[in-house]
DNA sequence: TACATAATATGATACTGGTCATATAAAGGC
DNA sequence: GCCTTTATATGACCAGTATCATATTATGTA
């Protein structure tokens, strides 16, 4: 072995990171190889030595992008209990800090409507991640209010999206101070 | 005056309905000039003299879209007083019908994640579209409510977004019930 | 230091899509 | 029935993009 063992994987993260942060700033059918290739500092020509194809990478991306939310989530949330960790979630997850930061915030405010229309093996590695951040919320709700861990996440992601279609800041922020209220009591935490 | 006066015209009407039809379906960058010109019967070559530009022809079909839109639900509801109208339109809004037919649906729905990477004139067409359906909903609520109408349509969008993901119809099915008896307490109305 | 091989670059191909110049066809007025 | 004008079609151009064949570079080993 010429190069180091890990050298290649390193190049293949490098990739996927910047794929991560160009598919939600452009969409995945916005984004090119070259551009990708270029942004994880590479031309274009090496691209099939690391993926069979384009999609491959956006699939790897879609995980990715996912797994980077997760991570952040999880850093920020550490020793909280399930009460403080959905109030802090939905503070952080619903702002304006999230809504001016597509490129690095949440798969699910950033691509919900591109998903529909990508092939298979993309949908199914959104769907992969729409259910893990499920599973996390369902984690921190009581009982009783497990089940409404998808129609919560929903308005997360909802107002999020609709927040960046206004032009006006404070219209956005009003949108998405309405919507953190009515998501806490939602989940029975106080404000 | 060699063609009727309202024959450019007609087939201008025909491309934008095709176009309105095809963007929600594909997206703006999805679909093709020629394709929508066959849509409508035509080739591509003559679409420059109904349009300055395929930007001009989204901006078009955005419009479009979100006027057969407010058509629709003006003829439903039509007669209905503030609250059975936000009844109505919560149950068809956020229902299985509208999650399985995008191309016929609400724009914010189907295009939300795309529009922020659109051009100025796209996202103001989007935003007129955006702001026209929160004032239809503020003249249905209660004064008290009024200020809620965006983060309620946020709500419903995110709600018909998110269970486009749920490869499971019944998952997808729950999700939008659980949303539908939430808009509705927020919007003061008996289930 | 020269070699063998793994990793990346160069460059080409085929295709698609927006745009536009030019040609053809349609339709009412003389 | 011809002519002028309006509307649409044909065909081409150019840029961008996924893919791939081939060349080149880099790196650890003998």
């Amino acid at each position: 072995m010429r190069y180091s063992d890990t050298h290649k994987e390193e190049t293949r993260r490098k990739v996927v990171r910047a794929a991560a942060t160009a598919v939600r700033a452009k969409g995945p059918e916005g984004v090119g190889v070259a551009e990708i290739m270029a942004e994880a500092g590479l031309t274009h020509g090496g691209f099939y030595a690391h993926f069979p194809s384009k999609e491959a990478l956006v699939v790897a991306a879609i995980d990715e992008a996912f797994g980077q939310s997760a991570r952040r989530f999880a850093r920020m949330l550490d020793g909280l209990d399930g009460p403080q960790s959905l109030g802090a979630f939905v503070d952080a997850y619903v702002s304006p800090a999230h809504r001016d930061n597509p490129a690095s915030g949440c798969p699910i405010a950033t691509l919900s409507s591109d998903l529909p229309r990508q092939g298979q093996p993309v949908r199914q590695a959104y769907e992969r991640g729409v259910r893990a951040l499920i599973g996390r919320l369902q984690n921190w709700l009581s009982e009783d209010r497990r089940h409404l861990a998808a129609s919560l996440l929903a308005e997360m992601a909802g107002a999020v999206s609709l927040s960046r279609a206004m032009s006006d800041d404070e219209d956005a922020a009003r949108l998405l101070a309405d919507a953190r209220a009515n998501l806490k009591t939602r989940m029975g935490i106080d404000q």
